[in-house]
Order: structure tokens, then sequence, then C-alpha cells
DNA sequence: ATGGCCTCGGTTCGAGGA
């Protein structure tokens, strides 16, 4: 069972990378961020026709999320629980057993700003919903982006991210408190090369100096982290003609 | 060399991303 997640910033300009990496990948699920298309405006029949079930929520010109599966969907979420929230940030579905969770943590912006402090809430009342899915699923993925990068091995150069938004304590700490709930980032369940990243700027040449960042996740309840059997990063997609910023993360399960 | 881009909406620039 593979299952990624992928930031797409625009699944309008996207879609034909879209469909060439579900041919080319064959992911069992694929979850989407930044679609950034109404629900009226989504792309579900070249889906379908890649071999692909797809349940969207998105809005006009920000955020959207999606997940794509060759097997049934059922169970879905729309948002978290019991937050107000405007933005189309978290869509959830049981696939054979497992509650699959595709997240668009927002941004922040910098740490002086409004949106940083509904970031740090957000974060709070996902952590909380989080730990109530536990309850009722022992199989868990939650793939997105976090826009957090958890650990200066996941920044390109420390010293210069220090205390920025995406690296700061206060969101570090968000992290590890989903994590604490029982979840395994599941990337560093395994040797990985250094200087390993799913985001890059577009400026500054930086993918090509690998100017990067890893802030796009996979994490895994203990049930299904101890079937995981690798998790990677994809990196072609980055280097297409008029790529997505960031790129896709892969984890595959024991079948 | 300390700034360099991309997408959207809606018009040719501002907001937002990370």
């Amino acid at each position: 069972m593979k299952l990624a997640t992928w930031n797409v910033n625009s699944l309008k300009v996207r879609l034909p990378q879209v469909i060439e990496w579900l041919q080319s990948s064959e992911p069992d699920v694929l979850c989407l961020q930044e679609t950034k298309l109404l629900d009226e405006n989504f792309p579900h029949e070249a889906i379908h026709s890649a071999g692909y079930d797809v349940v969207y929520s998105g809005q006009k010109t920000y955020n959207g999320v999606a997940i794509l599966s060759r097997k049934q969907m059922a169970e879905r979420q729309d948002g978290i629980p019991g937050f107000d929230d405007e933005q189309k940030r978290i869509l959830a579905v049981t696939v054979e057993g497992i509650r699959i969770i595709c997240a668009y943590v927002p941004n922040g912006e910098s740490l002086s700003s409004e949106k940083f402090i509904y970031k740090l809430k957000w974060l709070d009342a996902f952590s909380n919903w989080l730990k109530s899915e536990l309850e009722r699923y022992p199989k868990i993925a939650v793939l997105g982006d976090y826009n957090i990068a958890p650990d200066d091995r996941d920044v390109h150069d420390p010293k210069a991210w220090e205390g920025s938004v995406l690296v700061s304590n206060e969101e570090r700490e968000a992290f590890r408190k989903i994590l604490a709930l029982g979840f395994s980032d599941s990337f560093r369940l395994f040797d990985q090369v250094e200087k390993s990243y799913t985001w890059w700027d577009y400026r500054m040449n930086a993918f090509r100096r690998n100017m990067g960042l890893r802030i796009d996740h996979v994490l895994l309840s203990e049930a299904l982290s101890s079937k995981c059997k690798g998790c990677s990063i994809d990196l072609a997609p980055r280097k297409n003609e008029r790529p997505s910023d960031h790129t896709p993360v892969i984890a595959t399960l024991e079948s």
C-alpha cells in the first residue's frame, strides 16, 4: 500500500503532472493540497479516467484539499469537527480500515502576524481532533503540508532560518505534541540521505542549490508505523517544466 | 551579489505562499 502527499500549488496548472505522476508512481492514495479550485471546477473526470476515485474540498484562489484513491473511500470528514474555519484545509476518509487524513496546515506568514496566531490555534484544534481520532481508529495516516520543519536537519541553513516561521520553537513544539499522541514521522523511521527536503523556493535557483525545507510529512500511528517499509521523497516532479514548489512524499506499508 | 518566483483575480498590480 503506497500512501502519498503532494502540495501541487494549483491543480489547474499541475493537473497534467498529477496524472503523469499517478501513472508512473501508482500510489494507492494521493493527498493533494493547495488545489486552489472551487468544487464545481474540480477536474474529477480526468482523475477518474486515470483510475482513481476522488473527494475534494476547495475554495477560490487559496487552500483546497483532495484525496485520490484506487480503493473505496468511506466516512468522509470535511474540516476539523467543532473548529469553525472558512479555509478548506482538511479532508479525511477511511480506506481499507485505514483512516487517511489530508492536511494543509496554515503557513503563518511570520511570527508577528495574525496568521501565526491562527496557525497555532489551528494546530491546537488539529492535535485535539487527532487525539480523538486515535481513540476511534488505531490505523491512522496523517499526510500533508505541515508548514513545519521539525528539526534543524530539515532546514538547508538552520542559522539563516533560526526563529523564523516554519522552524520556530512554538511550531516545532506543536509538531512534537502531535507525535506525542502516538504518531511517527515515517521519514525518520529509516536511514535517509542528509539534506533531504520537500520544498524549495521558486527564487534563487533554490532547487538547483538544494536550498530547501522538509515541511511535507506522512505521520503514522503505531499500528501503521510497525508496518511501514519505507518513506521517500520523489524529487522528479520538482524537475518538471512549471513545477510545484513542493514535491511528493511517499510512505509504503506492508499489504 | 542578500535578491532573484509563481499563482490568482482581475486587470498590468497586490496578496499570499514558504
